[in-house]
DNA sequence: TCTGGGGTCCTAGGACCC
DNA sequence: TCTGGGGTCCTAGGACCC
C-alpha cells in the first residue's frame, strides 16, 4: 500500500505569532531572541520582513541590530509559543491519528488511506492550511510525498505559505533540481567536505557509485548521500521511544571567574534540570557538565554511577566533583551546562543504596517542593544559597 | 558578525568479559 | 610468549537539527 506524508511547518513561527498578536507589527520586520544591548543572544526567528534586510536564524544578534535597525526585537515567550503550537498539533490529528512532531514548529502526518475520506491530497492540504489559518491567524507550508524525507524537503520549497506535491516517482526528478544547500542532514561541515571533493550539486553526488562516497565519507554518510540525492532517503515514523536526556545550559553576558559566582551556576542548573526530571517521574545514573571558555573551546565531562542521582543536593555534588575534574583555573567561562542523560522512568525498579543516609526522605520533599510550586507558580522555593545571591 | 539552548545520533577508543 | 574475535558499557567530541 502507497505511502503518503504530508510534512507541515509553520512559517517563521515565533515572529508570527507576535505579528498576529500585536497588529502593530504586522508587515514590519520582526526579530525573536532577544532586544538590542544583548551582549551574546542569537536570532531565533526573523519575520520575512526581516529577512529582507539578511538577518536570518542563528546569527548573532549584534549583527541582526546592524542590518535592521529599526527592527521589532522581542526576547521570546516560549512559553506561549509551546502553547500555540499545541494548539497547531491537536488541528493535524484531525485530519489522522498518526501525527509525528519534529519540534515546536513542525510534524510529520501520515495521510496514507485518507484519500476515500477526505480526496485528493493536495486538497485536503489546502483545506488543511485554511483550518489552522483560520483557527490561529498563521500560515504554514506543506509538503507532500510517499517519503518523509522528500516531503519535508518539499515543505521547504515554496515558502511561505506554501504547498509542494511530488507525485510517486518524481522524487529523484525533484532531488535532482535543487542546489547542494537543500540537502537536509548534510550541514555546514559536511556540504565543505563535498565541495572540496568537486561534488558541488545534487547531480555530481548522484552520478557517484556509492562505495566511491562510502570510501570518502565512511559508511554512514555514504550510504546518506546515496539515498538521499536518490529521494530514497528512509526516515522512520515509528521511531521507537529511548531513553532521553535533559539538560540545561547558560551563556553568561560577562565571562566567570568567581568561584562562588560558578557555583551557585551549577546549583541554578542543577535544580532546573532535577525539577524537570521530577516532572517527568524519570532518574539517572549519568551525569554530564559542559563547560565552554572565553575563546570558545569546549569542554564535557561524564559519569556514570551504579546507583541513580537521589535527590538535587546528591545531582549538584556530582555536577561540582565533575566541573573541578575539568576545569582549568584562571580561564574566563563563558557557558555552564549540566544535563542528565539517559533517563529512566522511575517505576522500573533498581538497585538501593546499602547505606541509604536519609536520601529517601530529600527526595520525598523535593518533590513536595515540586508539586507545590506546580500549584503556585507564583512563589518559587529556591536554595538558600540562590536567595542569598538574588539579593 | 563572533557564535543560544534544547536535543539526537554517530564515532572512536578503552575497559572488561567470554 | 604473542595475541583472536565478538559483545557491552562507558567517555569525549563532533555533526546536525530547529
Amino acid at each position: 500500500m502507497a505511502k503518503v506524508y504530508f510534512h507541515v511547518d509553520l512559517d517563521a513561527f515565533f515572529a508570527s505569532v507576535e505579528q498576529k498578536e500585536h497588529p502593530e507589527y504586522k508587515g514590519k520586520p520582526v526579530i525573536i531572541g532577544g532586544i538590542p544591548g544583548d551582549r551574546r543572544a542569537v536570532v531565533s526567528t526573523a519575520s520575512y520582513e526581516a529577512r529582507k534586510y539578511g538577518v536570518h536564524s542563528a546569527m548573532p544578534l549584534v549583527q541582526a541590530v546592524k542590518l535592521c535597525p529599526n527592527g521589532i526585537f522581542i526576547r521570546g515567550n516560549y512559553h506561549h509559543y509551546a502553547e500555540v503550537s499545541q494548539q497547531i498539533m491537536n488541528i493535524f490529528h484531525k485530519y489522522s491519528p498518526e501525527v509525528l512532531q519534529m519540534s515546536i514548529d513542525e510534524a510529520f502526518i501520515d495521510m496514507s488511506g485518507t484519500e476515500r475520506l477526505f480526496g485528493p491530497f493536495e486538497k485536503t492540504a489546502m483545506k488543511l492550511k485554511q483550518e489552522v489559518f483560520e483557527k490561529t491567524g498563521l500560515t504554514v507550508s506543506v509538503g507532500i510525498s510517499s517519503s518523509m524525507y522528500v516531503a519535508k524537503i518539499a515543505s521547504g520549497y515554496r515558502k511561505p505559505d506554501g504547498l509542494t506535491f511530488i507525485p510517486e516517482g518524481d522524487e529523484e526528478k525533484f532531488m535532482l533540481s535543487l542546489p547542494l544547500e537543500k540537502l537536509w542532514g548534510a550541514g555546514t561541515k559536511t556540504q565543505e567536505r563535498l565541495k572540496k571533493c568537486g561534488l558541488k550539486t545534487i547531480q555530481s553526488i548522484y552520478e557517484k557509485s556509492l562505495n566511491y562516497l562510502i570510501a570518502i565519507f565512511g559508511e554512514n554518510t555514504g550510504t546518506f548521500l546515496y539515498e538521499s540525492v536518490r529521494g530514497n532517503k528512509a526516515m522512520n515514523f515509528y521511531r521507537e521511544v529511548k531513553n532521553h536526556s535533559i539538560s540545561a545550559e547558560t551563556t553568561f553576558e560577562f565571562d566567570l571567574t568567581d568561584k562562588d559566582a560558578i557555583e551557585s551556576a551549577l546549583m541554578e542548573l542543577s535544580l532546573s534540570v532535577i525539577m524537570r526530571m521530577h516532572k517527568e517521574k524519570v532518574r539517572t545514573r549519568t551525569v554530564a557538565v559542559k563547560i565552554r571558555y572565553e575563546d570558545f573551546t569546549t569542554f564535557t565531562v561524564q559519569e556514570t554511577s551504579e546507583f541513580p542521582v537521589a535527590n538535587a543536593d546528591d545531582f549538584f555534588e556530582r555536577c561540582k566533583r565533575l566541573f573541578y575534574k575539568k576545569y582549568q583555573d584562571a580561564r574566563g567561562i563563558r557557558l555552564l551546562g549540566v544535563s542528565a542523560d539517559n533517563v529512566e522512568k522511575k517505576d522500573v525498579p533498581v538497585q538501593k543504596e546499602l547505606f541509604d543516609f536519609g536520601n529517601e526522605k530529600k527526595s520525598k520533599v523535593e518533590e513536595a517542593i515540586f508539586n507545590f510550586e506546580n500549584k503556585h507558580p507564583e512563589l518559587k522555593i529556591r536554595k538558600a544559597r540562590l536567595i542569598k545571591k538574588s539579593k
